[in-house]
DNA sequence: CGCCAGTATAGAACCGGTTCCACATTTTAT
DNA sequence: ATAAAATGTGGAACCGGTTCTATACTGGCG
């Protein structure tokens, strides 16, 4: 493989010379860049971004860690991500750590290895205390790791009251309210509070379903749904994410009742999976394009060190109305 | 940010001493050992990824190139890919093609600037010439790239042969076949030619419909299957990808046709979404899971300059039933 | 005419690791 | 006892870039 000496050495010219024709930078003669451009053809040179990285100390990569990829929301929030890092120059590093625990530890490493430059992490996982020796730029999606790091979340409460009104303006009286387990700290806790306090205040009732922490794929959905109908709960309206309302949906019409007729439903999240269901899913829709957005914008900010505005993110959300709810 | 020098020189041995220790190559006494582990810890040292690598001239990066991530199918592959990579030492780059054309271009000279040590590609789109020119660890995913690049691919002509049995045991007349764009040269067309001609066999009317080579978004599989209702044909069975038969399926279900009484559907991939819908999709499933741990094996053999037995994987598919169909 | 700013270049030093070579000391084998 | 082998170590050279310093030549201006 030929390097940059090689190069120079066949234009018969000084190494610092090819160095700055490549990245532009002080003078070069034209017929002397002429001559470079020549052997660089001749020896098929590319330039080593190793080389250049070790001395600039900086990679280009970012490591974006989520729980689950083939999590649709994950899924549409990654794809977004892999366009505005390319868009800025970056490329995009995917870890998953639903397999292991001590894997986001090490993925949090590579920012001392220089491996990425920075880290924007979606999992709910890590004790918040490992976050809190790391200087380093870092993001958090949709939770708080202290003051020093910077967060993109989305209005929970907000998410909360537009779930309850639609509900209740569907007239539903026996709410069915799958809710994210209370074990873990996040402020998706707020939607659930928002949800249940706006029920009591108009005396409807609700059944709170705790979830386990660490599910989220369709066979604990299923069960959970299984249990639910086995318990012979009796509801004309269900809140849940995405996936599970889905379910929860399709067991309804298994056992034959119209929807949304006798039931309503109003999902979480709002990703296309709540599209290809019939009838399609009304959903409260999370900004899942800006948030990845947000979250390259303050990190990119971090990382070439400029004072950011606001360390703390809050985006809307809003309700897409599709056939599980009438009004 | 403390470098190896530093820790020799507070350990009072030379360079070489602690970078024998770092890697346990070499002889280092026991004593000498903990001196350096004391330094390490006091001045808090990590090594330095960047110049290691630049040194063994790898990154231990793998690029994984698809054409969109949301796709459930790229997804679940992206997944599975990056489990088996982590296995094997390596991270993940994810890299989404479908919003240039150049994008691939630029990922594969990735290989040449040193950034990645391999790469894994999805996509259908770069002329099949410019791989030629590579000779650099580079595997295919259903894809024939010159006989120098490894495949690993699906018995598609099999899953043609299932799908039109399906269909034909259902006791279908006149079906919908949905098929890939002639215009990419790739091993999937196998599947559509063999599931013609054993419709053609059977005197089975088929109505071939052929989609854009570059599009795998929901709002295009809308639009398809709106153009075809719009056309007015009439069909008693069909036959296409995950998201396109759905679709399609919501479609027939909204025009008051009864699914699968009227109207039989056999999904092509298989993916988790065919299980949310109601009734659930009959499917032909892809090995997804066993597509990633192949890619991989082959990708690292071709890295490690391994001699190894296939370059080609053709892997089986099977027919999971569902209630689109009937027997 | 002499001085200075602008243009142009070569090559050493550096980034932070790894490996190799030279050399010293200890252990084992003959 | 002594050669040979095993153990242990320091530091130079290297990986392939970038930047900095030193040096030289040019042209314009007082």
């Amino acid at each position: 493989m030929a390097g940059i000496r090689d190069v120079a050495k066949r234009a018969c010219v000084g190494v610092g010379t090819v160095s700055r024709m490549l990245n532009n930078s002080g003078y070069v003669a034209e017929d002397t860049r002429k001559k470079i451009e020549i052997a660089i053809q001749e020896l098929n040179y590319t330039p080593n971004e190793l080389a250049r990285n070790l001395y600039r100390k900086r990679t280009g990569n970012i490591a974006v860690i989520v729980p689950n990829v083939s999590n649709p929301f994950f899924s549409q929030f990654i794809d977004y991500m892999e366009a505005e890092l390319y868009e800025m120059g970056f490329k995009m590093m995917l870890c998953n750590t639903v397999k292991e625990s001590n894997a986001e530890l090490e993925y949090l490493d590579m920012l001392n290895r220089h491996i990425v430059d920075g880290v924007i992490t979606g999992v709910h996982s890590l004790d918040v205390e490992e976050y809190r020796k790391i200087h380093k730029p870092i993001v958090a999606l949709d939770r708080y790791l202290g003051e020093h790091i910077p967060v993109v979340a989305v209005n929970h409460k907000e998410g909360g009251r537009i779930a309850a009104e639609a509900l209740i303006q569907n007239g539903c009286k026996k709410v069915l309210h799958f809710r994210g387990s209370t074990i873990v700290e996040s402020p998706y806790h707020a939607r659930h509070f928002e949800f249940e306090r706006i029920m009591k205040e108009h005396h409807i009732k609700t059944y709170p379903y705790e979830l386990a922490w660490n599910h989220f794929d369709l066979d604990y959905y299923r069960e959970a749904v299984a249990d639910v109908f086995s318990k012979g709960i009796d509801f004309d309206g269900v809140f849940a994410v995405d996936l599970l309302a889905i379910e929860c949906m399709n067991e309804t019409i298994r056992r034959h009742r119209k929807v949304p007729k006798d039931v309503k439903f109003v999902a979480y999240d709002g990703t296309f999976i709540t599209n290809i269901v019939e009838p399609k899913m009304t959903a409260v829709v999370q900004p899942i394009e800006e948030m990845a957005k947000e979250s390259v914008r303050l990190l990119s900010d971090l990382i070439s060190g400029k004072e950011y505005k606001s360390k703390q993110v809050v985006l809307g959300v809003h309700l897409r109305k599709g056939n599980t709810t009438i009004v």
